[in-house]
DNA sequence: TCTCAATGTTGACACTGTAAACATAATTCA
DNA sequence: TGAATTATGTTTACAGTGTCAACATTGAGA
Protein backbone atom coordinates (compact mmCIF):
# COMPACT_ATOMS: atom_id res chain seq x y z
CA UNK A 1 0.00 0.00 0.00
CA UNK A 2 1.32 3.09 -1.21
CA UNK A 3 1.83 6.10 1.05
CA UNK A 4 0.27 8.32 -1.11
CA UNK A 5 -3.50 7.63 -2.45
CA UNK A 6 -2.75 9.23 -5.90
CA UNK A 7 -6.03 11.43 -6.14
CA UNK A 8 -7.51 10.90 -2.93
CA UNK A 9 -9.34 14.27 -3.41
CA UNK A 10 -11.65 12.79 -5.32
CA UNK A 11 -11.81 9.56 -4.48
CA UNK A 12 -13.37 11.07 -1.20
CA UNK A 13 -15.98 12.99 -2.87
CA UNK A 14 -17.09 10.27 -5.19
CA UNK A 15 -17.52 8.23 -1.73
CA UNK A 16 -18.92 11.15 -0.47
CA UNK A 17 -21.35 11.65 -3.43
CA UNK A 18 -22.49 7.50 -2.32
CA UNK A 19 -23.28 7.50 0.46
CA UNK A 20 -25.02 10.64 0.23
CA UNK A 21 -27.15 9.11 -2.00
CA UNK A 22 -27.60 6.76 -0.34
CA UNK A 23 -28.47 7.01 3.18
CA UNK A 24 -28.94 10.95 3.12
CA UNK A 25 -26.45 13.63 3.65
CA UNK A 26 -26.89 13.70 7.50
CA UNK A 27 -25.31 10.32 7.81
CA UNK A 28 -22.39 11.20 6.28
CA UNK A 29 -19.50 10.75 9.11
CA UNK A 30 -16.19 12.24 7.55
CA UNK A 31 -14.30 9.12 9.35
CA UNK A 32 -15.74 6.57 7.49
CA UNK A 33 -15.71 7.84 4.45
CA UNK A 34 -11.81 8.15 5.19
CA UNK A 35 -11.92 4.57 6.37
CA UNK A 36 -13.51 3.68 3.01
CA UNK A 37 -11.04 5.08 0.84
CA UNK A 38 -8.20 2.81 3.28
CA UNK A 39 -6.89 6.18 4.53
CA UNK A 40 -6.88 7.67 8.02
CA UNK A 41 -9.54 9.14 9.87
CA UNK A 42 -7.58 12.80 9.24
CA UNK A 43 -6.30 12.70 6.14
CA UNK A 44 -9.61 14.45 4.47
CA UNK A 45 -8.25 17.69 6.44
CA UNK A 46 -5.48 17.45 4.06
CA UNK A 47 -7.97 18.32 1.01
CA UNK A 48 -11.37 20.10 3.17
CA UNK A 49 -10.86 22.75 5.47
CA UNK A 50 -13.85 21.37 7.02
CA UNK A 51 -16.44 18.59 6.23
CA UNK A 52 -18.62 21.28 4.78
CA UNK A 53 -16.45 21.89 2.46
CA UNK A 54 -16.51 18.20 1.30
CA UNK A 55 -20.61 18.23 1.02
CA UNK A 56 -20.38 21.56 -1.00
CA UNK A 57 -18.17 19.40 -3.24
CA UNK A 58 -20.85 16.77 -2.85
CA UNK A 59 -23.57 19.25 -3.65
CA UNK A 60 -21.54 20.78 -6.68
CA UNK A 61 -21.61 17.06 -8.34
CA UNK A 62 -25.16 17.47 -8.11
CA UNK A 63 -26.09 20.07 -9.88
CA UNK A 64 -23.23 19.27 -12.34
CA UNK A 65 -25.42 16.16 -13.16
CA UNK A 66 -28.60 18.32 -13.04
CA UNK A 67 -27.48 20.85 -15.03
CA UNK A 68 -26.36 17.93 -18.09
CA UNK A 69 -29.87 16.18 -17.41
CA UNK A 70 -31.32 19.81 -18.37
CA UNK A 71 -28.87 20.63 -21.25
CA UNK A 72 -30.00 17.09 -22.29
CA UNK A 73 -33.40 18.08 -21.90
CA UNK A 74 -33.36 20.83 -23.99
CA UNK A 75 -30.97 19.28 -27.26
CA UNK A 76 -33.61 16.34 -26.90
CA UNK A 77 -36.47 19.30 -27.88
CA UNK A 78 -35.11 21.67 -29.71
CA UNK A 79 -37.44 21.59 -32.41
CA UNK A 80 -40.24 22.01 -29.96
CA UNK A 81 -41.70 25.53 -28.97
CA UNK A 82 -40.07 27.24 -25.69
CA UNK A 83 -43.07 26.43 -23.90
CA UNK A 84 -42.94 22.60 -24.25
CA UNK A 85 -38.92 22.74 -23.80
CA UNK A 86 -40.01 24.26 -20.22
CA UNK A 87 -42.16 21.90 -19.54
CA UNK A 88 -39.85 19.15 -20.12
CA UNK A 89 -37.35 20.87 -18.52
CA UNK A 90 -39.59 20.88 -15.32
CA UNK A 91 -40.08 16.84 -16.22
CA UNK A 92 -36.49 16.54 -16.26
CA UNK A 93 -36.01 18.56 -13.29
CA UNK A 94 -38.80 16.24 -11.65
CA UNK A 95 -37.20 13.44 -12.35
CA UNK A 96 -33.46 14.43 -11.14
CA UNK A 97 -35.34 15.36 -7.64
CA UNK A 98 -37.16 12.35 -7.43
CA UNK A 99 -34.20 9.67 -8.66
CA UNK A 100 -31.65 11.59 -6.86
CA UNK A 101 -33.94 12.76 -3.67
CA UNK A 102 -30.96 12.48 -0.95
CA UNK A 103 -28.59 14.65 -3.09
CA UNK A 104 -31.51 16.69 -4.19
CA UNK A 105 -32.00 17.21 -0.49
CA UNK A 106 -28.49 18.21 0.04
CA UNK A 107 -28.24 20.44 -2.86
CA UNK A 108 -31.51 22.23 -1.84
CA UNK A 109 -30.87 22.47 2.00
CA UNK A 110 -29.05 26.40 2.03
CA UNK A 111 -31.05 27.50 4.72
CA UNK A 112 -27.75 27.98 7.40
CA UNK A 113 -26.18 25.10 6.59
CA UNK A 114 -24.37 25.18 2.98
CA UNK A 115 -23.93 29.00 2.39
CA UNK A 116 -23.55 29.13 -1.13
CA UNK A 117 -21.05 32.13 -0.59
CA UNK A 118 -18.63 30.39 1.13
CA UNK A 119 -18.33 27.79 -1.44
CA UNK A 120 -17.18 29.13 -5.34
CA UNK A 121 -17.22 26.29 -6.87
CA UNK A 122 -20.98 25.12 -5.70
CA UNK A 123 -22.23 28.47 -6.32
CA UNK A 124 -21.03 28.41 -9.74
CA UNK A 125 -22.82 25.72 -10.49
CA UNK A 126 -26.14 26.03 -9.32
CA UNK A 127 -26.20 29.68 -10.87
CA UNK A 128 -25.15 27.82 -14.54
CA UNK A 129 -28.37 25.76 -13.34
CA UNK A 130 -30.39 27.69 -12.46
CA UNK A 131 -29.60 30.13 -15.66
CA UNK A 132 -30.83 27.64 -17.75
CA UNK A 133 -34.51 27.71 -16.52
CA UNK A 134 -33.88 31.62 -16.89
CA UNK A 135 -32.59 31.74 -20.24
CA UNK A 136 -35.78 29.00 -21.54
CA UNK A 137 -38.33 31.79 -19.75
CA UNK A 138 -36.73 33.98 -21.51
CA UNK A 139 -37.92 32.62 -24.73
CA UNK A 140 -41.32 31.68 -23.42
CA UNK A 141 -41.77 35.48 -22.10
CA UNK A 142 -39.36 37.87 -24.54
CA UNK A 143 -40.96 41.02 -23.48
CA UNK A 144 -41.01 40.48 -20.14
CA UNK A 145 -38.96 42.83 -17.54
CA UNK A 146 -36.06 41.24 -15.67
CA UNK A 147 -37.90 41.78 -12.45
CA UNK A 148 -40.81 39.80 -14.32
CA UNK A 149 -38.89 37.37 -15.71
CA UNK A 150 -37.24 36.35 -12.46
CA UNK A 151 -40.65 36.48 -10.56
CA UNK A 152 -42.32 34.27 -13.31
CA UNK A 153 -39.36 31.36 -13.05
CA UNK A 154 -39.19 31.17 -9.35
CA UNK A 155 -42.86 30.71 -9.18
CA UNK A 156 -42.80 28.00 -11.81
CA UNK A 157 -39.04 26.40 -10.27
CA UNK A 158 -41.27 26.69 -6.63
CA UNK A 159 -44.11 24.61 -8.19
CA UNK A 160 -41.30 22.02 -9.22
CA UNK A 161 -39.64 22.21 -6.54
CA UNK A 162 -42.25 21.68 -3.96
CA UNK A 163 -43.87 19.08 -5.81
CA UNK A 164 -40.56 17.21 -5.47
CA UNK A 165 -40.53 17.50 -1.65
CA UNK A 166 -44.39 16.69 -1.25
CA UNK A 167 -44.64 13.82 -3.48
CA UNK A 168 -41.46 12.24 -1.59
CA UNK A 169 -43.28 13.35 1.97
CA UNK A 170 -46.65 11.72 0.91
CA UNK A 171 -45.11 8.57 -0.02
CA UNK A 172 -43.07 8.19 3.44
CA UNK A 173 -46.12 8.98 5.22
CA UNK A 174 -48.09 5.71 5.45
CA UNK A 175 -51.58 7.08 6.92
CA UNK A 176 -52.60 8.98 3.90
CA UNK A 177 -51.05 5.99 1.22
CA UNK A 178 -54.02 6.00 -0.65
CA UNK A 179 -54.55 9.35 -1.30
CA UNK A 180 -50.69 9.70 -1.76
CA UNK A 181 -50.26 6.95 -4.30
CA UNK A 182 -52.67 7.92 -6.32
CA UNK A 183 -51.00 11.42 -6.41
CA UNK A 184 -48.08 9.80 -6.79
CA UNK A 185 -48.91 8.01 -9.68
CA UNK A 186 -50.93 10.63 -11.06
CA UNK A 187 -47.78 12.24 -11.31
CA UNK A 188 -45.32 9.70 -12.27
CA UNK A 189 -47.09 8.47 -15.34
CA UNK A 190 -47.67 11.22 -17.05
CA UNK A 191 -45.62 14.47 -15.97
CA UNK A 192 -46.02 16.21 -19.03
CA UNK A 193 -49.75 16.48 -18.98
CA UNK A 194 -49.92 17.43 -15.17
CA UNK A 195 -47.02 20.15 -15.52
CA UNK A 196 -49.15 21.36 -19.30
CA UNK A 197 -52.15 21.86 -17.08
CA UNK A 198 -50.30 22.88 -14.20
CA UNK A 199 -47.65 25.40 -15.68
CA UNK A 200 -49.55 28.35 -17.41
CA UNK A 201 -47.61 31.10 -19.22
CA UNK B 1 -33.85 22.64 44.40
CA UNK B 2 -36.74 19.75 44.37
CA UNK B 3 -35.88 16.66 42.63
CA UNK B 4 -38.75 16.72 40.15
CA UNK B 5 -39.04 18.72 38.10
CA UNK B 6 -43.01 19.57 37.83
CA UNK B 7 -43.57 18.90 34.18
CA UNK B 8 -40.09 18.90 32.68
CA UNK B 9 -41.79 17.12 29.48
CA UNK B 10 -43.20 19.93 28.56
CA UNK B 11 -40.25 22.22 29.45
CA UNK B 12 -38.04 20.52 27.11
CA UNK B 13 -40.57 20.39 24.47
CA UNK B 14 -40.60 24.19 25.03
CA UNK B 15 -36.84 24.93 25.17
CA UNK B 16 -35.88 22.76 21.86
CA UNK B 17 -39.04 24.63 20.37
CA UNK B 18 -37.02 28.07 20.68
CA UNK B 19 -33.04 26.28 20.18
CA UNK B 20 -34.76 25.42 17.12
CA UNK B 21 -36.56 28.39 15.33
CA UNK B 22 -33.13 30.06 16.74
CA UNK B 23 -30.32 28.25 15.29
CA UNK B 24 -32.15 25.18 13.09
CA UNK B 25 -33.13 21.68 14.42
CA UNK B 26 -29.56 20.45 13.43
CA UNK B 27 -28.24 22.10 16.75
CA UNK B 28 -30.37 21.01 19.01
CA UNK B 29 -28.47 18.65 21.45
CA UNK B 30 -30.17 16.36 24.17
CA UNK B 31 -27.56 17.92 26.41
CA UNK B 32 -27.21 21.22 26.45
CA UNK B 33 -31.36 21.29 26.22
CA UNK B 34 -31.27 19.46 29.43
CA UNK B 35 -28.75 21.42 31.26
CA UNK B 36 -30.96 24.50 30.18
CA UNK B 37 -33.41 22.56 31.92
CA UNK B 38 -31.19 22.15 35.32
CA UNK B 39 -31.26 18.46 34.92
CA UNK B 40 -29.16 15.86 34.40
CA UNK B 41 -27.99 15.47 30.72
CA UNK B 42 -30.26 11.77 30.87
CA UNK B 43 -33.08 12.95 32.27
CA UNK B 44 -34.88 13.55 29.04
CA UNK B 45 -35.11 9.79 28.19
CA UNK B 46 -37.71 9.50 31.29
CA UNK B 47 -39.88 11.39 28.92
CA UNK B 48 -38.62 10.43 25.05
CA UNK B 49 -37.23 7.16 23.73
CA UNK B 50 -35.40 8.84 21.31
CA UNK B 51 -33.88 12.76 20.63
CA UNK B 52 -36.40 12.10 17.17
CA UNK B 53 -39.24 11.58 19.47
CA UNK B 54 -38.41 15.22 21.15
CA UNK B 55 -38.17 16.59 17.48
CA UNK B 56 -41.03 15.20 16.60
CA UNK B 57 -43.06 17.01 19.43
CA UNK B 58 -41.50 20.17 18.16
CA UNK B 59 -42.87 19.70 14.51
CA UNK B 60 -46.03 19.08 16.47
CA UNK B 61 -46.25 22.46 17.45
CA UNK B 62 -45.53 24.07 14.75
CA UNK B 63 -48.33 22.11 12.72
CA UNK B 64 -50.14 23.23 16.02
CA UNK B 65 -49.27 26.82 15.22
CA UNK B 66 -49.49 26.83 11.87
CA UNK B 67 -53.04 25.11 11.92
CA UNK B 68 -54.04 27.93 13.97
CA UNK B 69 -53.03 30.41 11.84
CA UNK B 70 -55.02 28.76 8.84
CA UNK B 71 -57.96 28.41 11.08
CA UNK B 72 -57.87 32.31 12.37
CA UNK B 73 -57.09 33.31 8.57
CA UNK B 74 -60.26 31.52 7.59
CA UNK B 75 -62.06 33.31 10.11
CA UNK B 76 -61.03 36.96 9.06
CA UNK B 77 -62.11 35.96 5.16
CA UNK B 78 -65.20 33.91 5.58
CA UNK B 79 -67.56 36.61 4.12
CA UNK B 80 -65.41 36.22 1.06
CA UNK B 81 -65.43 33.64 -1.49
CA UNK B 82 -63.59 30.20 -1.55
CA UNK B 83 -60.97 31.59 -3.91
CA UNK B 84 -60.06 34.39 -2.15
CA UNK B 85 -59.95 32.03 1.18
CA UNK B 86 -57.52 30.04 -0.33
CA UNK B 87 -55.54 32.27 -1.71
CA UNK B 88 -55.35 34.20 1.70
CA UNK B 89 -54.33 30.38 3.46
CA UNK B 90 -51.58 30.67 0.80
CA UNK B 91 -50.51 33.96 2.17
CA UNK B 92 -51.03 32.65 5.90
CA UNK B 93 -49.09 29.36 5.15
CA UNK B 94 -46.56 31.72 2.83
CA UNK B 95 -45.93 34.43 6.02
CA UNK B 96 -45.77 31.11 8.91
CA UNK B 97 -43.00 29.34 6.68
CA UNK B 98 -40.99 32.74 6.38
CA UNK B 99 -41.47 33.83 9.89
CA UNK B 100 -40.78 30.12 11.57
CA UNK B 101 -38.09 29.11 8.71
CA UNK B 102 -36.38 26.78 11.00
CA UNK B 103 -39.38 25.41 12.42
CA UNK B 104 -40.96 24.84 8.71
CA UNK B 105 -37.90 23.36 7.91
CA UNK B 106 -37.90 20.54 10.30
CA UNK B 107 -41.49 20.03 9.68
CA UNK B 108 -41.24 19.79 6.29
CA UNK B 109 -38.07 17.52 6.92
CA UNK B 110 -39.97 14.29 6.82
CA UNK B 111 -37.07 12.48 4.22
CA UNK B 112 -35.99 9.69 6.48
CA UNK B 113 -35.60 11.52 9.14
CA UNK B 114 -39.13 12.02 10.88
CA UNK B 115 -41.07 9.36 9.62
CA UNK B 116 -44.78 10.65 10.47
CA UNK B 117 -45.75 7.20 11.38
CA UNK B 118 -43.61 6.63 13.90
CA UNK B 119 -45.32 9.96 15.60
CA UNK B 120 -48.67 9.77 16.01
CA UNK B 121 -49.37 13.10 17.76
CA UNK B 122 -46.74 14.66 15.20
CA UNK B 123 -49.18 12.63 12.12
CA UNK B 124 -52.89 13.68 13.82
CA UNK B 125 -51.56 17.20 14.09
CA UNK B 126 -49.90 17.27 10.15
CA UNK B 127 -53.18 15.96 8.22
CA UNK B 128 -55.27 18.00 10.84
CA UNK B 129 -53.39 20.87 8.84
CA UNK B 130 -53.37 19.96 5.56
CA UNK B 131 -57.40 18.74 5.72
CA UNK B 132 -57.80 22.41 5.99
CA UNK B 133 -56.43 23.34 2.61
CA UNK B 134 -58.20 20.15 1.20
CA UNK B 135 -61.57 21.67 2.71
CA UNK B 136 -61.06 25.01 1.24
CA UNK B 137 -60.46 23.43 -2.44
CA UNK B 138 -63.18 21.38 -2.06
CA UNK B 139 -65.37 24.38 -1.65
CA UNK B 140 -63.45 26.10 -4.85
CA UNK B 141 -64.32 22.76 -6.54
CA UNK B 142 -66.57 20.57 -5.40
CA UNK B 143 -67.88 18.64 -8.56
CA UNK B 144 -63.88 16.88 -8.74
CA UNK B 145 -63.18 13.56 -7.75
CA UNK B 146 -61.22 13.07 -4.51
CA UNK B 147 -58.53 12.16 -6.64
CA UNK B 148 -57.96 15.10 -8.37
CA UNK B 149 -59.44 16.95 -5.73
CA UNK B 150 -55.93 15.78 -3.79
CA UNK B 151 -54.22 16.12 -6.90
CA UNK B 152 -54.97 19.98 -7.44
CA UNK B 153 -54.44 20.55 -3.70
CA UNK B 154 -51.07 19.08 -3.82
CA UNK B 155 -50.42 21.49 -6.82
CA UNK B 156 -51.13 24.58 -5.35
CA UNK B 157 -49.37 23.90 -1.82
CA UNK B 158 -46.81 22.73 -3.38
CA UNK B 159 -45.79 26.15 -5.22
CA UNK B 160 -46.58 27.55 -2.03
CA UNK B 161 -44.17 25.46 -0.34
CA UNK B 162 -41.59 25.40 -2.51
CA UNK B 163 -41.91 29.40 -2.82
CA UNK B 164 -40.82 29.15 0.91
CA UNK B 165 -37.64 27.22 0.19
CA UNK B 166 -36.32 29.25 -2.97
CA UNK B 167 -37.04 32.38 -1.53
CA UNK B 168 -35.23 31.60 1.71
CA UNK B 169 -32.46 30.16 -0.32
CA UNK B 170 -32.25 33.26 -2.78
CA UNK B 171 -31.92 35.39 0.62
CA UNK B 172 -29.10 33.47 2.00
CA UNK B 173 -27.34 33.38 -1.64
CA UNK B 174 -25.74 36.61 -2.18
CA UNK B 175 -24.52 36.73 -5.37
CA UNK B 176 -27.75 37.10 -6.91
CA UNK B 177 -28.80 39.42 -3.93
CA UNK B 178 -29.90 41.84 -6.74
CA UNK B 179 -32.72 40.08 -8.42
CA UNK B 180 -33.49 37.99 -5.29
CA UNK B 181 -34.01 41.16 -3.23
CA UNK B 182 -36.63 42.43 -6.18
CA UNK B 183 -38.27 39.02 -6.29
CA UNK B 184 -38.43 38.53 -2.10
CA UNK B 185 -39.47 42.66 -1.72
CA UNK B 186 -42.30 41.61 -5.25
CA UNK B 187 -43.21 38.66 -2.87
CA UNK B 188 -43.37 39.79 0.30
CA UNK B 189 -45.11 43.35 -0.61
CA UNK B 190 -47.56 41.88 -2.23
CA UNK B 191 -47.81 38.60 -1.72
CA UNK B 192 -51.68 38.04 -2.58
CA UNK B 193 -51.29 40.17 -5.35
CA UNK B 194 -48.48 37.38 -6.40
CA UNK B 195 -50.71 34.32 -5.71
CA UNK B 196 -53.73 35.62 -7.46
CA UNK B 197 -51.64 35.91 -10.66
CA UNK B 198 -50.00 32.65 -9.56
CA UNK B 199 -53.03 30.32 -8.44
CA UNK B 200 -55.29 29.66 -11.34
CA UNK B 201 -58.26 27.18 -10.45
C1' DT C 1 21.35 15.62 -4.32
C1' DC C 2 19.19 18.55 -1.01
C1' DT C 3 15.30 20.99 0.35
C1' DC C 4 10.77 21.80 1.07
C1' DA C 5 6.04 21.66 0.31
C1' DA C 6 2.36 18.29 -0.18
C1' DT C 7 0.25 14.62 1.81
C1' DG C 8 -0.19 11.23 4.95
C1' DT C 9 -0.39 9.20 10.31
C1' DT C 10 -1.03 9.11 15.41
C1' DG C 11 -2.93 10.78 19.41
C1' DA C 12 -5.80 13.81 21.78
C1' DC C 13 -9.85 16.79 22.98
C1' DA C 14 -14.48 18.11 23.54
C1' DC C 15 -18.76 17.00 22.11
C1' DT C 16 -22.65 13.92 20.87
C1' DG C 17 -26.70 10.14 21.67
C1' DT C 18 -27.77 6.57 24.53
C1' DA C 19 -27.63 2.45 27.71
C1' DA C 20 -27.14 0.37 32.58
C1' DA C 21 -27.20 0.69 37.39
C1' DC C 22 -28.66 3.19 41.10
C1' DA C 23 -31.48 6.77 44.13
C1' DT C 24 -35.27 9.31 45.45
C1' DA C 25 -39.88 11.17 45.09
C1' DA C 26 -44.79 10.34 44.44
C1' DT C 27 -48.51 7.23 44.21
C1' DT C 28 -51.13 3.02 45.14
C1' DC C 29 -52.64 -0.53 48.03
C1' DA C 30 -52.82 -3.42 52.40
C1' DT D 1 -51.04 4.92 58.28
C1' DG D 2 -47.11 2.08 56.46
C1' DA D 3 -45.27 -0.75 52.83
C1' DA D 4 -44.65 -1.60 48.08
C1' DT D 5 -44.46 -0.03 43.52
C1' DT D 6 -43.96 3.12 39.89
C1' DA D 7 -42.30 7.50 37.99
C1' DT D 8 -38.68 10.33 37.62
C1' DG D 9 -34.41 11.69 38.49
C1' DT D 10 -28.67 10.97 38.78
C1' DT D 11 -24.08 8.95 37.89
C1' DT D 12 -21.14 6.51 35.17
C1' DA D 13 -19.75 4.60 30.97
C1' DC D 14 -19.28 3.64 25.95
C1' DA D 15 -18.84 4.27 21.19
C1' DG D 16 -19.06 7.58 17.75
C1' DT D 17 -18.33 12.32 15.88
C1' DG D 18 -15.48 16.72 13.88
C1' DT D 19 -11.29 18.76 14.40
C1' DC D 20 -6.61 20.17 16.03
C1' DA D 21 -1.46 19.64 16.92
C1' DA D 22 2.70 17.17 16.36
C1' DC D 23 5.10 14.09 13.68
C1' DA D 24 6.46 11.13 9.31
C1' DT D 25 6.98 10.18 4.65
C1' DT D 26 6.74 11.08 -0.15
C1' DG D 27 7.66 13.40 -4.45
C1' DA D 28 8.95 17.61 -7.12
C1' DG D 29 12.01 21.51 -8.11
C1' DA D 30 16.54 24.11 -7.06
Amino acid sequence: MKYHHGDLREALILSACMVCEELGFEKISLRSIAKGANVSQTAPYRHFKTKKELLAEVARCGFDELRTKLLQSLEDNKSTNPKEQFINLGVAYLEFGMNKRNTYDLMMHHQGFLNFGDFPSLEKSGEETFNILIETMLKIMPNLSEEELYVQCIKHWSMIHGLIGVIDNLAVDNNSATNAATAIKYVKDDIKSFLRKAIDF
